[in-house]
RNA sequence: GCUCAGAUGGUGGAACUGGUAGACACGCAGGACUUAAAAUCCUGUUCCCGUUAAAGGAGUGCGGGUUCGAUUCCCGCUCUGAGUACCA
């Protein structure tokens, strides 16, 4: 028979789910290998083409891996809490759960047809309750947790209650709350309960806090930085406001400089590293007060250059430094600020504006009076919110000092000041005291050192990062579980868990504005006490799911502490890149907090990171003749013929467009208003225009892989997939082609089979070419997998398969050998043809054949033989011939003399195997 | 503006440490088989000039450099994509 994929495929999905093959456990006599592709989340639309592109990139470094002897941990499960379900069940009235599920099922499918290996066993849904149970518990133990500096890492908050008890706040060195207060051991045990439950609470690494946040009111909901772009809402693109609000956050700043030095031990991609310094943010600098009036710098230096000070307009000192005079202008321009958007804001960085307080301040080095302004340059949520303006070093400076007119001191000898701020640090200090002469080198230490003496400021070092809000006035999330007792929040106890989300009649807030959770009827802790009504962010789930899948069924614990022991941290995962700032930050941050306490092995997550790159649609175009007026007509222009008449482009759907010639008859048949359709052709065709789009339904560019594993199957699909291009390149999807990858599977089919295509192979010796042929392919896989250039494999493997026709290899050893070394590609295939070989078991617990390299030695090298670096002709010798007779002999060569045009050789360089190029 | 990635035939791409540029595939052209079509197979396919074949010239975004030799290394520029942005 022909190769009949479809039943093929059936065939071995049954059986691989049947028999478990993919189901692993934890075997200490192996070395383990974790392979981890992001979880999606399960959205209505389903996968199209560019959703399985990583996926079939980890399922392929799966099965290599497993025969090559290591035991492959390699899930799947779905992050099933979020947005979409929750905005779906608001306009329906479904429950999102019933929503998600369905939406699980269909990915379910489309992932199964596409043969993954996955062990499906562990599988995970961040919203089961066994799942966010656990979650849960992840967040108690956060709560009951503070981060000593002196140890540098997180620890019980028992250990902090000690340290108040006998030695108080002087002993302790941790990252808190700014007013948090300075205590002895005789006020701490002094106080009330309430009193110190509220101040432990600005020390705990999850705490309550009124604090600025972004608010969505199209979503109802605060959001995180990460969930922010461009003042608009990353999911939906609403806008987003600043709100002061009583909110749960996650101390993340606390792990800042372990998060920005543990990039430094990990393999991800350059870009995604540089991404995640950015979003860390660290600048060293200095603290330094100007009275009362603290500012952050990094160019300490320049003090002496400061000639006013500028801060924020939310500044909370703005009211107090105002003097009467003042006050209209000031008003005014805070006004004028407010209105600006955020987006304005940003966009208009060049004008200046400002409004002068009245106020003055002396600067501590100098004791100089100068001019405390505010000025919407200066960003409330960065440093301090002021900042001490130096105009000769700082262009923002500069130009405000020019339009306000103030006085712009220069303070290095090898300063250009005349046109702009010059901000170099070469030459030595003018203008400036204690620190006249000296080089930028030695002027940082002696300023910090005289405003340490002074008690004006000190070294400090700044991050940009800010603590992560952790809580969303959403349903469908998990209940964080804290009740209320006094006004102060209180963890329900450990045997409580999973505190299962509540049934409400709406998905949409209360009338006095409380979260969905609000609507619960009789929802109270020990039938008492209000629960928290947010829910836990998007990300909570998926910042420790890697542990789970370790051991998805654990009652007793998250993951059992052996199965963490063996498998550890992920070798391998891919996914991409957008979520650089959100979910890996968050997920290292978590990971480093279970360290700290014991419960996990590793400092990182991650080892190797992949992002595969984003596929796009490619948009195809049909060319509508429009007449005299403008008007459309019913009239259509082949692609070539366009600019010979007024047209204009229609998205036409890209399943019914073959390498850029449409179906006519499909068209007619896509719409009514198409049925009476006419058409100016080109050689009988009607071909469309393309562009690059987003892949997206509206585009009427999306493919869907079912249809293509429909017609080609899914080996086909996983090796076009891979043959399209190196994995972490973007590209426009483009089903031409696909006809090369589903002929090379025929072909490969057909070395198994004669003309009738019975099945046929012979137990003969293997010729040398043969040997060579394999062992060649053997090899090339093994060095692509390992810095995963699946393309290039794919191309190997068609090399190696049309060697092999040539050959009219049937040999069974030989073809024995490529079924295992197509198989992490071509799984079904191999599988069918792997039995047919008269084997029982799984292609996948095979062994990896090993490679010889004794098969690939050459006796002779045809060498290019280059005139003055130009390949002229070649001449095949032998290998083992020594460089001085390679010369020799070409030189005599009538082949390469021919070409000396009566002139001697100036030099010879022959590299032995490689080349030969004579110099005239 | 800054940071990073990239630019190779009609198309997707290959060339791993500086050594025969264009592998492999798509598309296209021609041919075989067929009453015909599909499928399959064979041949050709970077461009220019020439053409029976040859022979020649140019060529990896642009301009320079290093080298016997550069898609690969260095300097400058152009364009494309991504990230980020008044961060003090």
């Amino acid at each position: 028979m022909d190769y009949q994929f479809k039943s093929i495929e059936q065939k071995w999905q049954q059986y691989w789910a049947a028999n478990q093959t993919y189901k692993v456990t934890t075997d200490t006599t192996k070395p383990k290998y974790y392979v981890l592709d992001m979880f999606p989340y399960p959205s209505g639309a389903g996968l199209h083409v560019g959703h399985p592109l990583g996926y079939i990139a980890s399922d392929i470094f799966a099965r290599y891996k497993r025969i090559k002897g290591f035991n492959v941990l390699h899930p799947m499960g779905y992050d099933s809490f979020g947005l979409p379900a929750e905005q779906y069940a608001i306009q329906t009235g479904q429950h999102p759960a019933i929503t998600t599920q369905a939406n699980i099922a269909r990915y379910r499918q489309q992932l199964d047809n596409l043969g993954f290996s996955f062990d499906w066993s562990r599988e995970v849904r961040t919203s089961n309750a066994d799942y966010y149970k656990w979650t849960q518990w992840i967040f108690m133990q956060i709560f009951n947790s503070w981060y000593n500096l002196e140890t540098d890492k997180a620890e019980p908050i028992s250990t902090l209650i000690l340290k108040l008890e006998t030695l108080g706040t002087r002993e302790i060195k941790a990252v808190c709350d700014e007013d948090a207060l300075t205590l002895q051991p005789s006020d701490w045990s002094a106080m009330t309960h309430l009193e110190k439950e509220a101040e432990l609470l600005k020390y705990r690494l999850t705490f309550l806090k009124q604090s600025t946040v972004n608010w969505c009111p199209a979503l109802g909901t605060v959001l995180a930085n990460d969930e922010v772009k461009e003042g608009f809402s990353e999911r939906g693109g609403h806008p987003v406001e600043q709100k002061k609000m009583m909110q749960w956050s996650m101390r993340i700043t606390a792990y800042a400089e372990r998060l920005l030095q543990g990039i430094n031990t990990i393999d991800w991609p350059e870009p995604l590293k540089e991404i995640q310094k950015n979003w860390i943010g660290k600048s060293v600098g200095a603290m330094v007060k100007f009275q009362h009036i603290e500012v952050f710098t990094t160019r300490v230096d320049t003090l002496y250059g400061v000639t006013y000070l500028a801060i924020a307009p939310e500044h909370e000192l703005v009211a107090q430094l105002t003097t009467p005079q003042q006050k209209e202008s000031i008003d005014a321009y805070i006004a004028q600020t407010k209105k600006k958007s955020e987006l304005d804001r940003m966009a208009d960085v060049k004008t200046v504006s400002g409004a002068f307080t009245g106020s003055y301040v002396t600067n501590p080095i100098n004791g100089a009076q100068i001019p405390v302004w505010i000025a919407d340059y200066v960003l409330a949520g960065y440093g301090t919110g002021a900042v001490m303006a130096v105009p000769s070093g700082d262009q923002r400076d500069y130009l405000f000092a020019q339009h306000f007119n103030l006085p712009i001191i220069p303070i290095l000898d090898a300063q250009q000041i005349d046109t702009q701020a010059d901000p170099t640090k070469e030459g030595k200090y003018i203008n400036s005291g204690i620190i006249n002469g000296l080089t930028y080198k030695e002027a940082t230490a002696v300023i910090i050192q005289e405003l340490e003496k002074l008690g004006a400021g000190k070294a400090k070092i700044n991050y940009r990062m800010r603590d992560a809000i952790f809580g969303r006035q959403r349903y469908w999330g998990e209940p964080v579980p804290v009740y209320f007792k006094d006004g102060l929040p209180y963890l329900i106890a450990e045997s409580d868990l999973p505190l299962l989300l509540p049934e409400v009649d709406k998905y949409l807030p209360t009338q006095s504005g409380e979260p969905p959770l609000g609507r619960a009827k009789d929802w109270k802790y020990k039938h008492k006490y209000d629960y928290e009504l947010s829910t836990m962010p998007g990300w909570a789930g998926s910042s420790w799911y890697w542990f789970r899948y370790m051991d998805a069924h654990n009652n007793q614990a998250f993951a059992d502490k052996k199965a963490i022991a063996y498998w550890q941290d992920v070798d391998l995962y891919i996914g991409g890149s957008e979520h650089a700032t959100g979910h890996l930050l968050y997920s290292r941050f978590w990971n480093k907090f279970l360290k700290d306490l014991g419960y996990v092995t590793q400092e990182e997550p991650f080892k190797k990171l992949i992002n595969q790159g984003m596929i796009q649609g490619r948009s195809s175009f049909v060319h509508r003749l429009v007449d005299e007026d403008g008007k459309p007509t019913n009239t259509f222009v082949s692609f070539g013929l366009k600019n010979n008449h007024q047209t204009v482009p229609v998205h036409v759907d890209v399943n019914i467009v073959e390498n850029d010639i449409l179906d006519i008859e499909k068209f007619k048949a896509s719409r009514d208003e198409y049925a009476k359709a006419e058409f100016i052709l080109e050689n009988g065709k009607y071909f469309c225009g393309h562009e690059v789009e987003k892949m997206s339904k509206s585009k009427f560019n999306v493919v869907n892989p079912d249809d293509l594993i429909e017609r080609y199957g899914a080996d086909t699909l996983r090796m076009y997939e891979m043959f399209l291009g190196p994995l972490e390149q973007s590209k426009p999807w483009n089903t031409n082609g696909i006809e090369g990858v589903f002929k090379f599977l025929r072909k490969f089919w057909k070395l198994f089979h004669d003309d009738s295509f019975t099945f046929k192979v012979s137990d003969q010796n293997p010729t040398k070419a043969e040997l060579k042929a394999l062992h060649k392919i053997i090899k090339k896989v093994e060095e692509d997998i390992e810095r995963f250039s699946f393309n290039t494999s794919v191309s190997s493997f068609m090399i190696a398969v049309n060697e092999l026709t040539d050959l009219k290899c049937d040999n069974k050893a030989i073809l024995q050998d490529m079924v295992i070394v197509l198989s992490p590609y071509a799984p079904h295939i191999c599988e069918e043809l792997w039995a047919l070989l008269g084997n029982t078991n799984s292609v996948s617990t095979a062994t990896y054949p090993t490679f010889n390299p004794a098969y690939l030695v050459e006796d002779n090298f045809n060498y290019p033989i280059s005139i003055n670096g130009k390949t002229k002709t070649n001449i095949s010798l032998p290998l083992t011939m020594e460089a001085i007779d390679v010369e020799l002999y070409v030189l005599q060569s009538e082949l390469v003399t021919k070409y000396f045009d009566g002139k001697t050789p100036k030099k010879v360089i022959v590299v032995k195997g490689r080349i030969v190029n004579v110099v005239l």
